[in-house]
DNA sequence: GTCTATATTTTGATAGAC
DNA sequence: GTCTATCAAAATATAGAC
């Protein structure tokens, strides 16, 4: 008998979870107000009257997802962050979060839509994860400045020109290869690894001091500390 | 009599003005689905029924609108490159994205939103004038690769480590608004010069030769030309 | 826990008067 | 060219059987 239960909790679980991955595909691909519960449901091959059992409705599923993801990235950066060097710090960083958003395929196009909604989904305990997430980059900027080996810089800016790029590249991975395959080469599908390489040095080569050529009053000389 | 034909003509056009401002507003806050023709007509203090004079459907009203913005900006970034040296011709580019950008402030949302559409809305006119844009870069790269002082790289890499921040940006400004006022300093906007700054030494840093510290298998040696 | 059937509201689009 | 009134389809959410 407790077999039996334990046997439909399982089950119960493994709904719950069809549910969340079908919806996350779904929000990705139309966008809160796009996504439709009934697709939602039929992309899980279950029906519409279980989403309501198990979320209170459309937008606390949605937020369950959101909440989720956060949650991993922010645990991933914590993690993996733990070179002694500011600079290789900052690789790190921009690696584990490109990582975490590339292994999961709808975050990006939901988290644009996100903001773009205005952030009205965002609650509570998204916007602790966020505020983790920041606070390592901030701590790696920090740490950096103090060493004398970045220049100053808002970490909101720096986030920004690390995880644009990335979920630019995301999000636009569909229309792009609907793009190349109807209008051959100039949509050609990059290799996500040259982005992250290319991302990489742009990060530490604008945090990095001297602020490259941006000091055009001063003579060219070169100084390597 | 041509008088008044004429008054009802500039009458006539100013509604129809109206409506593509409104339903820009309308189409970057809630997304294509999230739009709806309702709002869009209350924004512009019209009726519905005039949407459908001026346009064929709500999604013609959406593709003209991505139209008209695509072709101002191929227009400015075609113009605005003008400098002789390459790393300064990148300088521009970017400076005239991110001017148009910002000066349309519907679009990044509207655009990012496109794409995690897949896309669907891009028809031939807008197409176009993408590739314009993309074929400005790809000169600048080439000529600066020829030139000695770019790395090879790919124009779309290129082109989303620069427009991926700025979008995001735009596109996250009432987010962070909102939870600026709520929460404090941690969301406080960073000026958007300072990421324009930031973004210009970023894309000038990543491709500019020798490949910052990506090259750790050579030894250092610094090759000017 | 899972399903079918349905109530209620919203929405894109049009008809027709002025 | 602009408006009011209205239709038909779609969508969120729930009731109730199993």
């Amino acid at each position: 008998m407790i077999d039996q239960m334990v046997s439909q909790d399982a089950r119960a679980a493994a709904s719950r979870e069809k549910l969340l991955a079908a919806a996350a595909a779904e929000f990705a691909a139309r966008g809160f107000a796009g996504a439709k519960v009934d697709r939602i449901a039929a992309r899980a091959r279950l029906n519409k009257a279980m989403i309501y059992y198990h979320f209170q409705n459309k937008a606390d599923l949605y937020r369950e997802i959101l909440a989720g993801v956060f949650r991993t990235i922010a645990e991933a950066v914590s993690t993996d962050v733990t070179a002694a060097d500011p600079e290789d710090q900052l690789r790190q960083y921009v690696r584990a979060i490109a990582r975490e958003v590339a292994g999961r395929p709808h975050f990006a196009s939901m988290w644009l839509r996100e903001l773009a909604d205005g952030g009205t989904h965002i609650d509570a305990s998204i916007l602790t994860e966020v505020r983790r997430i920041l606070e390592v980059l901030g701590g790696i900027i920090h740490r950096g400045v103090a060493a004398g080996q970045f220049r100053p810089a808002h970490p909101l800016v720096v986030q920004m020109s690390i995880v644009g790029p990335i979920v630019m590249f995301e999000t636009s991975a569909p229309a792009r290869k609907r793009l190349a395959t109807r209008h051959g080469e100039s949509f050609k599908a990059p290799v996500a690894d040259e982005l992250l390489r290319h991302i990489e040095c742009a990060a530490v080569g604008a945090l990095r001091r001297p602020a490259a050529a941006d000091v055009a009053t001063v003579p060219k000389r070169r100084q390597r500390t």
